[in-house]
RNA sequence: GCGCCUGUAGCUCAGUGGAUAGAGCAGCGGACUUCUAAUCCGUCGGUCGCAGGUUCGACUCCUGCCAGGCGCGCCA
């Protein structure tokens, strides 16, 4: 990586000139390295001279001046001190030209990082419950975690993921008594008589949904019921009625669990493993969870529930664990789910929350702390919700009548490729509006087309070449091209970005911010057309530059490719 | 009331305590006999919400306000 590499000279340098009695200081401030804006500050500059002016106690261009001469490498072609002490390093040619060349023969390997720390990443992400349709909200997890996790991968991080399938619970029965309701819809609208406890439940059910005003909702309405009715029906007949809720529940989540994961996977993202709430209660793990806080002496009873003293760890005021009814609280149980991903050896957990479950941080990282585990254990990222917009109308969702529009008729409607780019584009901290008509319109605007476009290019100069013979020779044996041949602004700008990719993956890492790499890209593809349009690849009267040239577009391409394939997970077009 | 997020060009948004705050879109003006014009070049456009503070230096850090969003359950 070029910034690690420019921060240990700079490192060995104030190391030479402290050993040579130069400069002292007690302690060093960190060293920055950054790649200036205007680009006659070189390729890259650091500002350390200027923050170690005071623990110096020397004027910042003085102690550039005692830098300067322990910085000699081939890779530098001048470093000069400008400013008010900025030291700006001007790469040379040939150092780049070997980088490049470095860069090609790495190929899919470039930009993967060697391990980048010890730790045992369990990002969970998505985590809907098995009750409906993924919504678009989720999509937006989905889709980042999903990227963050190819970006953390190729830092060098060790990082599984996970979806943790919230099976049990009041809103399962929910679902299992709306399925049972509409199948003895269906039944008696065959003539069947129903029994007693059927008719109440059916009766209830029906009257929730043709209620005028507002209330609480107990069962969901939405069209999906009526269709997991049916698809019951055509699998155990008309026979089912006696059966329990449960069953209907069951078979419900089985159904809907199947179509989230078929939805996700359309959209390219993939879990390592798929977690069911149930399993915890059926190892008795959530009992175990609350014994173990209750003898590090961290809970307490009072008015007939369990308590676990959370605000001892920073958070607001105690949460219960145990409800006066003897049922474990939806927080007791996620404790339980946390504690098992540490006994399954996962010590950084990483869980991607809507925004609107701040309120939950504190609580479960208390008891993460509880648990006897250190507070950068489990770090949570929040994301902001999404606005869906057809035509700049927000399409409303609603829980009564179950309308909503899904994740996956969103990417069917837009397009796998425009849909992820689109909601890994923004900042989590920003809330996204979406709007479906822009998404799928936008094409010629749309920046993943205008990044995809440059592969294209890259691919049709290579089908270009075939038509002559000269050229496709070249073509064919350009890895022994003469480097030396590139001398252009516009091929050095495109090497130096080329380089910086290993650089943006590791701040987007470290970030969690999977967004700043789209704008990496953005820039490369801006920086071949420009490349493009300025230097002419196939040249019948200069093949040595020719070939130099199909080298740097190649390797281009090499980095496009990765970066829209294994970073963006979404596909990166020979023709456009 | 308390907590979290946001506030940067007409719009959508980037921006690691550093040099003259950037990009895309929209607007205006240019560039296709030449590897894809889904491109490129130029230009217009700013009280970085407001006010203090910290320092060599603040869009960035701190405090207080203002505006918008979200959350403050023995729900999940």
């Amino acid at each position: 990586m070029l910034l690690n590499l420019l921060h240990a000279h700079v490192s060995q340098a104030l190391d030479a000139a402290r050993a040579a009695g130069e400069l002292s200081w007690e302690t060093l401030p960190e060293i920055k390295i950054e790649v200036p804006k205007d680009t006659s500050h070189g390729d890259y500059a650091t500002s350390v001279a200027l923050a170690l002016a005071k623990p110096a106690r020397k004027a910042p261009r003085q102690i550039a001046e005692c830098l300067l001469p322990h910085l000699q490498h081939p890779m530098f072609a001048r470093i000069e001190i400008a400013g008010p002490g900025f030291l700006n390093f001007s790469l040379a040619w040939d150092w780049l030209r070997q980088q490049l060349r470095e860069l090609h023969a790495a190929d899919a390997n470039f930009g993967q990082q060697p391990e980048a720390d010890t730790h045992r990443y369990l990002l969970e992400y998505v985590s809907a419950n098995p009750t409906g349709s993924l919504h678009f909200g989720h999509g937006r997890w989905a889709v980042l975690g999903d990227c963050l996790a190819r970006i953390m991968r190729k830092a060098g991080f060790s990082v599984s993921t996970e979806f943790y399938i919230n099976d049990t619970g009041a809103q399962i029965q929910n679902l299992g008594s709306s399925v049972k309701a509409c199948y003895l819809g269906h039944l008696q609208s065959l003539g069947q008589n129903l029994s007693e406890d059927n008719s109440a439940l059916l009766a209830r059910y029906r009257a929730e949904k043709d209620a005028t005003e507002k209330g609480p909702v107990q069962f969901y309405h939405g069209a999906s019921v009526q269709v997991l009715a049916e698809a019951l029906a055509a699998e155990y007949g008309l026979e089912a009625g006696d059966q329990p809720v449960s069953f209907f529940s069951d078979f419900a989540k089985a159904r809907i669990l199947a179509e989230q994961q078929d939805e996700l996977e359309a959209c390219g993202v993939r879990f390592d493993s798929w977690f069911p709430e149930s399993r915890l209660h059926a190892e008795g793990a959530v009992a175990e969870a609350i014994e173990t806080l209750r003898q590090a002496g961290v809970t307490y009873e009072q008015d007939g529930a369990l308590w676990f003293r959370s605000s001892d760890y920073g958070d607001d005021k105690d949460r219960v664990l145990i409800k006066q009814g003897g049922s474990t609280t939806y927080f007791a149980n996620d404790i339980a789910y946390h504690w098992n991903k540490l006994q399954r050896g996962f010590d950084r957990l990483i869980n991607i929350w809507g925004a609107d479950h701040h309120g939950y941080i504190a609580r479960m990282q208390a008891a993460v702390q509880a648990l006897g585990y250190g507070k950068e254990t489990l770090e949570i990222l929040l994301g902001q919700i999404v606005h869906l917009y057809r035509n700049g109308e927000m399409v409303r969702m609603s829980k009564r009548t179950g309308e909503m529009v899904t994740f996956g008729e969103v990417f069917e409607e837009v397009g796998k490729d425009a849909t992820r780019y689109l909601l890994m584009q923004r900042s989590a901290d920003t809330s996204v509006d979406f709007d479906l008509e822009l998404a799928k319109q936008q094409n010629a605007d749309n920046p993943v087309f205008y990044v995809q476009y440059a592969h294209a290019r890259i691919c049709s100069i290579f089908r270009t070449a075939q038509q002559s013979e000269v050229m496709a020779r070249l073509a064919a044996d350009y890895t022994s091209a003469d480097l030396g041949q590139l001398t252009a602004p516009e091929e050095r700008a495109l090497i130096l970005k080329l380089m910086a990719y290993p650089d943006e993956i590791a701040f987007a890492a470290v970030l969690r911010a999977p967004h700043r790499l789209s704008h990496y890209v953005e820039d490369l593809a801006a920086q071949f057309h420009q490349f493009y349009k300025q230097c002419r690849v196939l040249d019948e009267k200069a093949p040595a530059l020719s070939q130099a040239r199909l080298f740097l577009a190649e390797s281009t391409r090499r980095v496009l490719h990765n970066a829209l394939t294994d970073i963006f997970g979404i596909s990166a077009p020979e023709a456009m």
